[in-house]
RNA sequence: GGUCCCGUAGCUCAACUGGAUAGAGCAACUGCCUUCUAAGCAGUAGGUUUCAGGUUCGAGUCCUGACGGGAUCACCA
């Protein structure tokens, strides 16, 4: 049992002693105390003035004298207002400790027996990952890990979209214009040769829809009847009948995308389980049509288009099944959903996609729910918002877009720049450096971009928004560095915190109090960040207990300390945050180094 | 136009899901390296939480309306 347990258990026996109320535990709650009152928890009295049938400060102080005096936990009360604040007994704490200390995995809870499937990154292969991506795949994984902190088993998934009109887009100036061109002979990774031609498909196209406008066509026409869009909208029914030279092509392309992909991927530390292609999956979902037609949850209308009608659900009439019985977009997300529950037998499945698609997730999710999907009520859509630009929207034709590979490296670069400036590579050998700017360059960008909840739409400025200092990813780095510092100096000189007994100690200082406190909060923090979907939690976290470690690590001297159990106490209780940071930061897909 | 999100210090973000005098970081200013890493610590300054009502012991948080920003509403993906 836990602290604020035992204490909500006392009041609760406080309650049927003093009032003759039956207050259940569970259904009351702890607050941390303010700074600036004495006390640890604070128990707000207001709700129970009717039971109490006296003042907010009587109340408060008679609940109080009563836990003083009755429970092993309250040490000393005070009562402000109507908030009664709760002194707890200052040895517990160092119980509280022991037996955070003694735990083998600071960061894992036990199975739950679950399995979820994240899907995430899910890019299109016809352009590079830009900062939008970023923020997406950096979601995506430490959402995975940070469920399977909460004792899921996690399948982590990527839904490449490799087939469609924007494909062809590139295939089409590729064939124009490329002359055999190859990753190789242009010296560029191979999603960005795609891009190029992405972009240059799109010139040209531009170039041809003003042509016709001048020549008399409407916009609308001209846009249709532009010669490579049209060549375009060709290419797309030859691959689908599966023309050699058109599946070639497109193989071709596809390959060198993917290696470019795999080369960002690593930089970025993303991983998958599972990959599902769109070719291999945008006919499913047609027999889930069927199913709803006999149902008679879908309906047909009298040129043969299927729709769902979900006005009960505060939503409109959706098309599910064009007329000449091609499928739409939820068509396929349809059969996909089916697809992933019948590889897996998934209780929960999560889609990392951003927020512009809301309705489209509404939608399927309540279709599936309609259909009386098993895993229906396990769907949840992880909806972000942009990453925007002190200009404005990314727009990549506009050649506003923050490419992903490009800013990694100017991250890297710039941590560089800072590390070899503090001079803080001595001893570092060449190999190790790099090693330490990637670590930190990496750090910094994730931990920027996981900071901030992920519902919110946030802004990225290139020039501003990356620091090195306060609230980033290297001030936590930096933090499990230095701890790292005194572990192998304890280790060195022959400290015993490991195995230390430190339930003799006579009292502790505020400080050291404070950071257990904070230190007790990680698990709770771990199921909120797993039921919010929110690795801004754990990133929040991670800040609080660095900035309370320094204040420790500042005010109270640790090899200085004469006193010998008090000295291991202190590096037991440094060993711990480090290994806190490090699997806090290891559930936002951070690393943290031993020296910076 | 309908629907849905958002609006907190100059800037970027918090606020334990309705609790006390709204907190951090950056930028500005003042201290602290002869002690374990100053990418740090301590402090000063900065607010009518867009505005107007309402609900109640109590509202940044819930409700209504206005203003401002964004997304979405295709037989596109």
């Amino acid at each position: 049992m836990t602290i604020q347990e035992q204490i909500l258990q006392d009041i609760s026996a406080a309650f049927s002693a003093l009032f003759d109320h039956q207050v259940e535990p569970s259904s009351i709650s702890l607050q941390p105390t303010r700074k600036e009152f004495e006390g640890t928890y604070t128990f707000v009295m207001f709700p129970f003035l009717k039971v109490t049938k006296s003042n907010p400060e009587q109340s408060g102080t008679l609940v109080g004298q009563y836990l003083k005096d009755n429970s092993a936990a309250v040490k000393d009360f005070n009562v402000v207002k109507g908030f009664l604040n709760l002194v707890v007994e200052e040895n517990l704490w160092v119980d509280v400790f022991q037996k955070l200390y003694s735990k083998e995995n600071v960061a894992q809870l036990p199975s739950n027996g679950q399995k979820v499937m994240v899907e995430y990154s899910s890019p299109n292969t016809n352009k590079p990952l830009h900062l939008g991506h970023l923020r997406n795949n950096f979601l995506g994984f430490s959402i995975s890990e940070i469920l399977a902190a909460n004792g899921y088993e996690v399948i982590k998934a990527n839904l490449v979209n490799d087939r469609g009109i924007h494909i062809c887009k590139s295939m089409v100036a590729y064939k124009h214009l490329a002359n055999g061109e190859t990753p190789e002979s242009a010296g560029l990774k191979g999603d960005h040769l795609a891009g190029k031609y992405y972009v240059a498909f799109d010139r040209e196209y531009k170039r041809q829809v003003g042509e016709l406008k001048e020549s008399g066509q409407s916009e609308e026409m001209a846009k249709s009847m532009a010669p490579w869009m049209m060549e375009a909208q060709e290419m797309l029914r030859k691959w689908e009948a599966g023309d050699k030279d058109t599946v070639d092509l497109w193989n071709q392309m596809n390959q060198w995308v993917y290696q470019g992909f795999n080369d960002t991927y690593k930089r970025m530390g993303v991983l998958f389980d599972k990959f599902y292609y769109e070719s291999d999956t945008y006919l499913l979902g047609k027999d889930i049509v069927e199913e709803g037609l006999e149902k008679n949850i879908f309906y047909k209308k009298e040129n043969g288009s299927v729709w769902v009608d979900l006005s009960e659900e505060g939503l409109d009439e959706k098309l599910v099944l064009r007329g000449d019985g091609t499928s739409v977009y939820i068509t396929q997300d349809m059969g996909t959903a089916d697809l992933k529950y019948k590889d897996f037998i998934l209780d929960k499945s999560v889609y990392v996609v951003g927020n512009e698609q809301d309705y489209h997730f509404d939608v399927l999710f309540k279709i599936m729910r309609k259909l009386g999907r098993p895993y229906g009520d396990g769907l949840y859509h992880l909806s972000y918002g942009m990453v925007d630009l002190p200009t404005g929207k990314m727009k990549s034709r506009e050649g506003t877009v923050v490419d992903a590979d490009d800013l990694m490296q100017e991250m890297i670069d710039t941590a560089e720049g800072h590390t070899k400036e503090l001079g803080k590579i001595d001893g570092f050998s060449e190999e190790q450096a790099k090693e330490l700017y990637e670590i930190l360059g990496m750090g910094a960008l994730k931990y920027f971009l996981l900071k901030v909840d992920p519902k919110k739409r946030m802004l990225f400025n290139p020039q501003e928004s990356i620091e090195f200092q306060g609230n980033t990813g290297p001030f936590i780095q930096y933090s499990h560095a230095r701890i790292s510092a005194i572990l192998r100096k304890a280790d060195q000189i022959g400290v015993d915190y490991k195995t230390a007994d430190f339930s003799q100690l006579e009292k502790i200082e505020p400080s050291e109090q404070d950071l257990i406190i904070v230190l007790n909060d990680f698990e709770k923090k771990i199921r909120q960040a797993g039921e919010d979907l929110a690795p801004s939690i754990i990133a929040q976290y991670m800040f609080d207990l660095a900035k309370e470690y320094n204040r420790f690590y500042a005010e109270l001297p640790i090899f200085n300390e004469g006193d010998a159990l008090v000295q291991s106490f202190r590096v037991a209780l440094s060993d711990q945050v480090a290994k806190t940071l490090k699997a806090g930061m290891k559930l936002l897909g951070v690393r943290v180094p031993d020296r910076m």
